[in-house]
DNA sequence: AGCACGCCGACT
DNA sequence: GTCGGCGTGCTC
């Protein structure tokens, strides 16, 4: 019976037969080297094939005795796969972040009395004692290989590690060459050329000049299992947690520890049933924090991204073997092997951070929430405010944490009196300063004096949005895509932040000469400017994708100001943090999202939590100083009370949590091609019996240009996961434009 | 994703 | 006359 196939790669799973003299049942979640366009690689079973008559491959091997992936998880990518109509091996790629490309041992022998001589020279030497098949060219092996001619046997090899140790060799030596043989004879060996070059004081193609002439040899052994972050003692003191008994349940707002000392008494009466539990995290900044929390509690392994590949693989192993019952990590963790998961815990279920970009544009929490039923596992969502659709289960919500927010509202009309509709004595309205209002300037100076230390947030990178000519308007913009230059003045430089595109920035207006380009709209290095100015000699450092100051002496709790972008809310905060101060909020607001106001609810609570213990005065600068997200937040209302609210209007305008959406983008280089392509998607949907609320659009994309591609976008509109998984079906077929689908799309801030 | 095949612009 | 741009198609 053929197997089902996956590979990292975009495209569906492919079948192959099964290894010769295989028996048994079909081994779902066992890694199986597979023939690839000649080569091998390693593919996950993820069932049986229905073989659909063409001629078959078979595959080679099976890695090992037990499966790589566990069978709940292997049917939550599957399944996430046709619902989301993404080629399953994106899915793969994205979540199983280990076991690719593990050392093989490979070794070949042909068939017994088998004549290779029509296949060349290449595979003379191939006889019936088994040779290492990387002697070999690996695409004559695999026409020997699809004769059925090749008899092959595959281990897994431990991971080797090389050390350099010095011996007698023949000829002569340089100088150097022989005073560097003389440090490798007394410190060796040496784990690599590198160290023994430094160890020598030699550049590295001495001591490779040594090796060559056989003067030093590297001998490979197993390498010991790489060290993986350790557990943090003592265990933290488990709170009662107070939840309510149910498959999904929540625990949001107060303070970190609050949360952490609860959830640990959830993972120990988990832990001590014989369960093993998953606490996911957006970013390394929780990550970090939960590790420090809950790691003492039981056999605990950290995963993410960040690991090694080795690291990666040991951590698997762990987990495969049992010895690993708590695991803190990245979505990138999802997917390890736990035998009893009984719990995922799932912080900050509403970030961004859980969409993937790229890819296969998994919204993590989909995927965590249907592994969780799959396994039979229990799902936990938790952190400092709920996702709309996280409000609907059962659970516990904090008292908010003490927050001390002081609103600059440039949108109060100025002479209205002091004390408006919201009547908190810190909220007051002025006009004056920007981008750093009077109000914020005061505190600065005031950190700057006391020795304290300060964030920034900007809304973008760079130094300003635009140049715009204050005579004629005109504003430069993107050979590439719809959107305005962004002004980069240090480098002097005009990039889009979309593709790349960058020029010099014009001396003279290009449209009509005259001398008055202006920047507008400020980024971190205008507002990294503004403050050097206002407090000369104070340190002052930038934090975005591109600008990343050292930021150790703040960690070091010297005094300071960061100037960053929502980057840097990924680390911790500062230790000395005393003022945080929001230059432009309404960022926030200004995506045409849905989710927008949502998502700067979720970043006000954020950052009143961000410091594990004190209340950084925080300045908001907003021309909608009473955006109901922020005030629920000045009126100390808890981390439900505005999703309450936005849920009434979610379900009164029909988007999630009550209906789900996906994203069709339809994109050609010609905008009547792409134009057209998206006419012929909505027939499509509606000719197969899509009803006239499901679908929306097509409308230009909101960049209607991107690297040189028009987009179109339609909005499917579903009552529930399977009508949407029905809706997608006709856009399996080949359109005359590239046609992408988002389940679950979120739009990305573009800084 | 890679990699090959295939059709139109600026040059050794 | 070619080199090479990336559009399109394919991998069991």
């Amino acid at each position: 019976m053929p197997w089902s196939v996956a590979l990292p790669l975009p495209i569906p799973a492919y079948d192959f037969g099964e290894p010769h003299g295989f028996e048994g049942p079909v081994p779902v979640g066992f890694r199986v080297l597979v023939p690839w366009q000649g080569e091998l690689r390693i593919g996950i079973v993820v069932g049986e094939s229905s073989a659909h008559g063409h001629r078959l491959r078979d595959a080679v091997a099976l890695l090992e005795e037990r499966p790589w992936l566990s069978a709940a998880l292997v049917d939550t990518l599957c399944r996430a796969a046709r619902a989301r109509s993404v080629p399953l091996g994106l899915l793969f790629g994205d979540f199983v972040s280990a076991g690719w490309d593990s050392a093989l041992d490979h070794r070949v022998a042909r068939v017994a009395g088998a004549d290779l001589a029509s296949f060349g020279p290449g595979v003379a030497e191939l006889n019936e004692d088994f040779l290492e098949a990387r002697r070999f060219d690996a695409t004559l092996l695999d026409a020997v290989r699809a004769q059925a001619l090749l008899v092959e046997r595959v281990q897994l090899s431990p991971r080797l590690e090389g050390s350099y140790r010095a011996v007698e060799g023949q000829g002569k030596l340089t100088p150097k060459g022989r005073a560097a043989w003389e440090v490798l004879r007394r410190e060796g060996p040496l784990s690599s050329l590198a160290e023994w070059a430094r160890r020598a004081a030699v550049s590295t193609s001495v001591v490779s000049g040594v090796v060559t002439k056989g003067w030093a040899q590297m001998d490979q052994r197993a390498a010991p299992p790489p060290p993986l972050p350790e557990p943090q003692l003592p265990p933290i003191r488990p709170q009662p947690h107070g939840l309510p008994t149910a498959a999904v349940t929540r625990l949001h707002g107060g303070r970190p520890a609050e949360r952490h000392a609860r959830v640990a008494a959830r993972i120990l009466e988990v832990i001590r049933a014989d369960g093993d539990v998953l606490y996911l995290t957006p970013d390394a900044a929780s990550r970090g924090r939960t590790w420090r929390a809950l790691s003492g509690l039981t056999e605990s392994v950290c995963y993410s991204g960040e690991l090694t590949p080795a690291q990666r693989e040991h951590a698997w192993e762990l987990a495969r073997a049992g010895r690993a019952r708590l695991i803190v990590g990245s979505y990138a963790a999802l997917a390890l092997p736990l035998a009893h998961l009984r719990l995922i815990v799932l912080e900050d279920e509403g970030s961004d951070a859980y969409k993937l970009q790229g890819g296969s544009r998994a919204f993590v929490p989909d995927l965590a929430r249907s592994l969780a039923e799959r396994s039979g596992a229990d799902l936990l969502l938790t952190g400092p405010v709920p996702s709309a659709e996280g409000l609907l289960e059962p659970g516990v919500v904090l008292p908010a944490p003490r927050a001390r927010l002081h609103v600059v509202d440039y949108g109060a009309p100025e002479e209205a009196p002091e004390v408006g509709p919201l009547s908190l004595p810190n909220h007051q309205r002025s006009r004056q300063g920007w981008p750093l209002s009077n109000d914020l300037q005061r505190a600065l100076k005031q950190v700057a004096e006391r020795g304290r230390q300060a964030v920034l947030l900007a809304p973008r990178r760079g130094y300003s949005a635009l140049l715009r000519c204050s005579s004629c308007g005109h504003t430069p913009m993107c050979r590439n895509c719809d959107v305005p230059l962004r002004f980069h003045a240090e480098r002097r430089e005009l990039t889009c932040h979309q593709c790349g595109y960058h020029l010099r920035p014009p001396d003279l207006c290009p449209a009509c000469e005259g001398p008055m380009m202006q920047p507008k709209g400020p980024g971190t290095e205008w507002i990294a400017a503004e403050v050097r100015r206002l407090l000369p000699g104070f340190p002052v450092y930038r934090y975005d994708r591109e600008q990343q100051d050292d930021l150790s002496a703040v960690y070091d709790s010297r005094p300071g100001v960061i100037v960053a972008t929502q980057a840097l809310l990924g680390l911790e905060a500062p230790p000395d943090l005393a003022l945080i101060g929001l230059t432009f909020a309404d960022t926030w607001l200004a995506v045409s999202d849905f989710r927008a106001s949502e998502r700067y609810h979720r970043l006000l609570r954020q950052l009143i939590e961000w410091h594990p213990q004190r209340a950084p005065l925080m300045v908001i600068q907003t021309f909608q100083g009473d955006h109901p997200a922020l005030r629920s937040v000045y009126e100390g209302k808890d981390a439900g009370f505005y999703l309450e609210e936005e849920l009434r209007a979610r379900k009164l305008l029909a988007y999630p949590p009550y209906v789900r959406l996906a994203q069709v983008e339809v994109a050609a280089r010609d905008q009547a091609k792409a134009q057209q392509a998206a006419l012929e998607v909505a027939q499509a949907l509606l000719g197969s019996g899509a009803g006239e609320r499901e679908v929306l659009g097509p409308a230009p994309a909101p960049v209607a240009r991107l690297r040189g591609l028009y987009a179109f976008n339609l909005l499917l509109r579903a009552r529930d996961e399977e009508r949407l998984e029905a809706l997608l079906k006709p856009l399996q077929g080949r359109w005359s434009a590239r046609v992408r689908v988002d389940v679950n799309p979120r739009d990305l801030l573009n800084l």
